[in-house]
DNA sequence: GTAGTAATTAGATAATTATCTAATTACTAA
DNA sequence: TTAGTAATTAGATAATTATCTAATTACTAC
C-alpha cells in the first residue's frame, strides 16, 4: 500500500487518475491537460504504473494509459479494514 | 484529501495510526515503538494531526493522541466514489 | 524556586522527489 | 533511408521532506 499512497500524494497524479477514469488516453493527450513538460508527465505516469494504479498499452507509436480500478479498490479495502477490523483487543 | 494522502505516504505514520487504532497513546509511548528520536516522532504526529487523522489531548505534562476515524472514512469514500461514480460520460 | 520529566520548537543537514533541458528510442510515412 | 512524431531516458537542479542535535516550553513535585 505504501507505493499507492505515495502515488496518490501528488495532486498531478490524482488529476491524471481523474482523467483516466473518464476514458483511456495516450501520454500525449494526458500531457495536454497540464502545463508541465512531457518528461515530467512521463515520470508521474511511471510512478502511477509502479503503484499499479494505471497500466500502459503500446499501439504503434502511441502509448495508451488505462486506469486500474483494482488498486483503488485496495485503498478502499485498506480503509474499510482499518475502520472496522481496527482496534480489537481480542482477535 | 491531498494532506491525507501525503500523511499516509510515510510508513512511520501508517504504523503510528496502526498503534493508535488499538488504543490511544501518549507521545512518549508512541516514541517507544520506534528507533527514531522524539522530535522526529513529534514531526510525524504533527503531520497526522494536520491531516486530521489523529487529534491531541493534553493531560498535565502528557499529550495523549487519539485516532480520528472520520479521516479514514474520507479515504474510503474517496475510493468508493472514484470506483463507482467514476467514469460517467453523461452525468 | 529548583530539579526533573514530557513534549515541542528551532535550526541544520541529508535524502527524496519534482521538474527541467537535451538526448535517445521506437515507430510512421514519404 | 530520411524526415517527422510520440514517448521515454539521462542527467542536472530546485524544492520538499525526514531526521538529527540543541534549546525551549509546560508541567510536577519537592
Amino acid at each position: 500500500m505504501n507505493g499507492v499512497f505515495k502515488a496518490l500524494a501528488d495532486p498531478t497524479r490524482v488529476k491524471i487518475l481523474d482523467l483516466l477514469k473518464k476514458q483511456s488516453l495516450t501520454a500525449g493527450e494526458i500531457y495536454e491537460h497540464f502545463s508541465m513538460k512531457k518528461p515530467s508527465i512521463s515520470h508521474h505516469l511511471n510512478i502511477l504504473s509502479g503503484a499499479q494504479l494505471i497500466y500502459a498499452e503500446k499501439k504503434g507509436q502511441f502509448v495508451h494509459y488505462h486506469i486500474n480500478l483494482t488498486a483503488i479498490q485496495d485503498v478502499m479495502r485498506w480503509a474499510m479494514k482499518f475502520k472496522h477490523e481496527g482496534g480489537e483487543d481480542d482477535a
